[in-house]
DNA sequence: TTGGGTGCAAAGGCTTTGCATGTGA
DNA sequence: TCACATGCAAAGCCTTTGCACCCAA
């Protein structure tokens, strides 16, 4: 799938799901929607959104952005992310940007706070062995695997030397 | 390990813990620790524990409990959870309990809100991975499993026959 | 004795909500 | 037109902090 394509696709689609839903189609959702959609794999929080929307909309209000995001991620155009730092993060979601439908995992790097992404089916053969063993239907998951990053592993290892 | 020997020998561990770091053994202290250690597997809120505590030393402070909440986390006697329902919960560490260093999965079902442990080694495999192809040295990880528990699943079945 | 600990109340900080106004359909 | 959406400000709510008093060491 081109670059090119992902954006248009999106908002068609984002209409569509929102006109289906009796919700309107209005330009903040629009500039929300795009403002994630421009930051693929960025985590941006509440706050982050508003000062990016912002610039091509000053008018909107901070509480236009919560009630927005919340919907979006109803409607699973986003994915949450919460860090445990008093701050709820959201990126774009995996439905948006390809058929894939699988949650990535998040790396989060303990010295320089960056978050990378992490695909894998591991999962798939646990939920399975949880299924048969306890009998419980895993139907979503979040996985956050927390350590040291291999710039900052390099870093450390410059100073030692 | 007995029942029995689990509370002394976590009393015991802890007093020391805090004087080895020239902090204070005090009553309150010890009643939030009782409470968590008292209720393996669940998990409490901050006002669940304060509450509980109240019944045993009346005159504690809700303060007090954060603040004792925050030092069990940091001497790692206690272990973090966050359901992203606005209420950060704690319960008993498994470093407390056995010598197990490992953090179990949560499986959180989505129709009755109950908690399941799962215990499983297969992310170590996952995080050797990792470090293998993305050079990410993971110490830490947090695993959470959204579902439908037996439970729930059985009596979903019921209403429909 | 004395510095860390506690209780109380106030402040913080993210998020939600009420309400009058605005605007897609 | 009209129900939904928005902006603003106020309220909510969990958690943290300031401060005077208390108490373990």
């Amino acid at each position: 799938m081109k670059m090119g394509e992902i954006m248009p696709n999106n908002h068609k689609q984002f209409k569509d799901l929102l006109r289906t839903n009796g919700l309107k189609v209005t330009n903040q959702r629009i500039a929300i929607l795009e403002v994630l959609n421009n930051r693929p794999g960025e985590h941006l929080t509440a706050e982050e959104i508003y000062d990016h929307v912002r610039m091509e909309y000053p008018d909107i209000g901070l509480a236009t952005v919560y009630r927005t995001i919340q919907l979006l991620s109803e409607l699973n155009l986003i994915d949450k992310l919460n860090l445990d730092d008093g701050y709820v993060r959201y990126e774009i979601g995996v439905k948006s940007q390809e058929d894939n439908c699988h949650h990535h995992h998040h790396l989060i790097c303990l010295d320089c706070g960056n978050i990378y992404a992490f695909q894998d089916d591991l999962l798939e053969n646990l939920e399975e062995r949880i299924n048969e063993t306890l009998g419980f239907e895993v139907v979503d998951h979040e996985v956050k695997l927390y350590g040291h990053c291999k710039v900052c592993i390099a870093q450390e290892e410059m100073k030692s030397n």
